[in-house]
DNA sequence: ATCATAGTCGTCTTCCTGACGATAAACACG
DNA sequence: CGTGTTTATCGTCAGGAAGACGACTATGAT
């Protein structure tokens, strides 16, 4: 079989940017590593590389999460051979706009990944520094911290749109599905998962309406057989995520 | 600044494959092609093509539908400077397994168009010939159908993945927004809407619920003025997409 | 002992949906 | 010209889910 006319089309390199969410002190946090060279030199990006010669895109994706923070990614579709702590990762959407890179022409392929709170961000690679940052600093939310912020804080090259829409994702997926246990640790109690969703939406939930619906959900939660006190109050029922992946009916975000 | 040093990443070919998603006769039909050359020589495929060395990916799906179908894509985020009969036009994935193509590496951005009916399609480029083809004849929804068309129905390259993965797209889609409507032309009827519904599901509802829950959403539908009798019986009246894109509550799709 | 904090169980009202009866307006046919 | 068929549209009713909120429980802090 003759190979492509190398004339025919034109070479691209391809990477993989990853939006790493978290919930720290009831914010919702993403990884952030500063550029050491330039362009955008000293501003804060997305982590992310080169996609391999011989390596598939969400190897890649997985690949760069451990490097960046040790996680190891929990592929619904091949579960880990390693008994890690894991986080959710999935593919988010492409960007290619031809002038993304002042450099050459980058496709870059975004992942979206879901983990507990974790440590302090252990600095990988090619990485000065990095840290987790609230959403909120980063995409200005309200239009006055973003006029105010936007300057400064604003991610290298097309990240912010990446982020936003990552955080996007985030946002509707937790409704209809159980995604908002991968930011749990593998036990957790009805309130630290409300806290999930309080702070990915921005909203508070009224407790009582929320234990209805996520223990009345049949398969989404199972009890893991203890209580923890690590809330303050009252001791807590221990859960672990059920098998149930979908949530039917959903999970309603509040209308303000 | 220096450019990248081109030992520091292999190079990719970038294309952009195409989903072309209508309703024909009742059944979710899908746009094939039939291949011209090896690989896959004589099989079906996905219409698609390589992503040009200044075009982004978005317009390059946009120029590859029209180069098959003659659609004008519409974007929702920059409306569409020609006034023409537009589709509409979303990314949905990216696959890059590295040996999804055995000429080389080839990463493909594929992008999913809702059309409303259309005429027989225009071969285009390289294509020697091309259909629409239900996508239950290409998948093999039941188990049966699949094992004995899986073989000489079956797509070229990962293309029956992407196909699988653009019709869930469009599934779940239709359910909280109101996407349905670009399977149907500038104006049409509570009933051709059902249809639609009832063809991409699967499924059968009730028209009389139906009536209620679009009529009943603001925004959704608005009436067009006239009233039409093009699928007999009691003339209906016509309708508009309205502004409203989400849809809150969402349409139900039925268990079984 | 008292208070603050958090968790858990109920109740009530409202809204939405599914099931389905009934009517209306066209056409096809004898 | 009536009758049957098809599709559209309006109404009614019961069941379920969610929002609002009261009440009680079990811890730690002071």
């Amino acid at each position: 079989m003759p190979p492509y006319d190398p004339s025919a089309f034109p070479p691209f390199a391809v990477t993989v940017d990853l939006v790493v969410l978290t919930v720290r002190r009831h914010a919702l946090c993403t990884l952030v590593v500063r550029r050491g060279e330039a362009p955008y030199q000293g501003r804060w990006a997305l982590p992310g590389g080169f996609v391999q010669a011989a390596e598939d895109l969400g190897a890649a994706a997985a690949r760069e999460l451990v490097e960046e923070t040790g996680l190891c990614a929990h592929d619904p579709a091949s579960p880990p051979p390693v008994p890690t702590n894991g986080a959710h990762l999935e593919q988010l959407a492409t960007y290619g706009a031809p002038d993304r890179d002042p450099r050459m022409r980058v496709v870059s392929v975004a992942h979206l990944a879901l983990a507990p709170d974790l440590p302090a961000p252990r600095a990988g690679g090619d990485a000065n520094s990095a840290r987790w940052a609230p959403v909120e600093e980063l995409l200005g939310e309200d239009e006055a911290a973003a006029a105010e912020d936007g300057g400064p804080a604003a991610l290298a090259f097309d990240h912010a749109r990446i982020l936003a829409d990552g955080v996007e994702r985030a946002r509707s997926k937790i409704e209809y599905s159980s995604l908002a246990t991968a930011f749990c640790p593998p036990e957790f109690t009805v309130g630290e998962l409300r806290r999930v969703y309080e702070a990915v939406w921005g909203v508070s939930l009224d407790p009582r309406n929320f234990h209805r619906k996520v223990t009345g959900t049949p398969g989404f939660l199972v009890p893991a057989g203890g209580t923890t006190t690590r809330q303050g109050g009252r001791p807590a029922q221990l859960f672990r995520a059920g098998g149930a992946t979908l949530l039917n009916p959903p999970m309603l975000r509040p209308e303000v």
